[in-house]
DNA sequence: TATCCGTGGCC
DNA sequence: TGGCCAAGGAT
């Protein structure tokens, strides 16, 4: 942690001859819509690029604006983010749009933009560094990675965050000097997604290698650690599809907050750690079973038995819907399982 | 501080 | 196949 920064010029230049071209990125020196710029970090929040891309376009073609987002409905919001994950970020992005349409445009300081639904620490950072060039070095897993490289810090994450960071912050002096913190950010985001990666890094490539401590010590490829994760458990619960005679299926909403919250779902039981007792929602006569689905969430698996049936009217309580309807990957596949067994 | 919160791609 | 990883935030 003593050693020197490496030269942000250095970066700068390789970044103005690698820079991936992205839908939300202006050209390097120019100011990017802040609009954009806050939209495409709500969604690329622990979720890849390529994943984002397709999602991004459609949001912006619907809603270009801002205040075009603050005044949609937050059905229409909730079923354009269906399948991205995360779905309490899409609660807070309606949250946000008003907020900010309400101030007549995005805040300009850090401390300001944090204050924000759905906005952190890191958000705040990069939405300042990339839209209002302010001076900070926002702090993702790509800029975790290349600073304890750099700086060949040993310590484990999530324990080592405040010493990689205070790190990360040390890389940013010299472009907050040059006035270029917005490209600089961008530059870290490449280097850490194209060069610097978590396995395989490119080094003979990286345009820091020659500072890199981690390099030269051969270790690269291993920083950051990281401690072990705890071992997911396998939860159980079964759901039914529920199909009328023109074709709609029976959804209903789950609850506004926790897991999907706000998403359509298909009826059915609670997840428990063995399998639940089932209780059909209706006395049909022919429930096909239409197999299990296995489906991995962030701290569980689940193993869900999908069970479908033909009725002629759909019961009380459940929307009937549509089978394109927006809804979670998971509830999508149970859809398509169901569907499938009623042919 | 630890837990909750999705999904898809990669090796 | 299974664990890891991705431009984290809220509580």
């Amino acid at each position: 942690m003593s050693l020197d920064p490496p030269s942000s010029a250095l970066l700068l230049r390789w970044y103005r001859a690698h820079r991936r071209e992205l839908p939300w990125r202006a050209a390097p020196g120019v100011r990017a819509d802040p609009y954009r710029v806050w939209l495409s970090e709500i969604m690329l929040q622990q979720t890849t690029v390529g994943a984002v891309i397709p999602y991004f376009r459609r949001f912006i073609e619907r809603f270009p604006t801002v205040a075009a987002l603050a005044q949609a409905p937050e059905d229409d919001v909730l079923g354009l983010w269906a399948g991205l994950g995360y779905y309490a970020r899409a609660r807070n992005l309606i949250a946000c749009a008003r907020v900010v349409a309400g101030m007549g445009g995005f805040p300009e300081t850090i401390e300001a933009l944090r204050a924000l639904p759905g906005i952190g620490g890191y958000t705040a950072a990069a939405i300042g560094a990339i839209a209002f060039d302010r001076p900070v070095v926002p702090v993702d897993g790509n800029v975790e990675r290349v600073a304890a490289r750099i700086f060949a810090i040993e310590a484990s994450l999530p324990k080592a965050k405040p010493t990689i960071a205070a790190a990360a912050a040390r890389l940013g002096e010299q472009a907050a000097a040059r006035r270029a913190p917005s490209d600089f950010a961008q530059a870290l985001f490449d280097l850490g997604a194209t060069i610097c990666t978590p396995r395989n890094p490119s080094c003979m490539i990286c345009p820091w290698r020659d500072a890199c401590s981690a390099h030269r010590r051969g270790i690269a490829e291993e920083l950051p650690r990281k401690e072990k994760k705890a071992v997911r458990p396998v939860r159980f619960g079964t759901v039914f599809l529920l199909r009328d005679s023109v074709g709609m299926i029976g959804l209903r909403r789950r609850p506004p907050k926790g897991l999907l919250g706000g998403m359509f779902e298909l009826p059915g039981t609670d997840w428990e750690s063995a399998m639940p007792e089932t209780e059909p929602p209706i006395a049909a006569t022919d429930w096909r079973d239409a197999g299990t689905i296995r489906h991995v969430f962030t701290h569980f698996e689940l193993s869900l038995r999908v069970m479908a049936a033909s009725v002629v009217v759909l019961p009380r309580g459940l929307t009937a819907a549509p089978v394109d309807t927006p809804m979670p990957t998971l509830m999508r596949k149970a859809v398509t399982a169901g569907l499938a067994a009623l042919r």
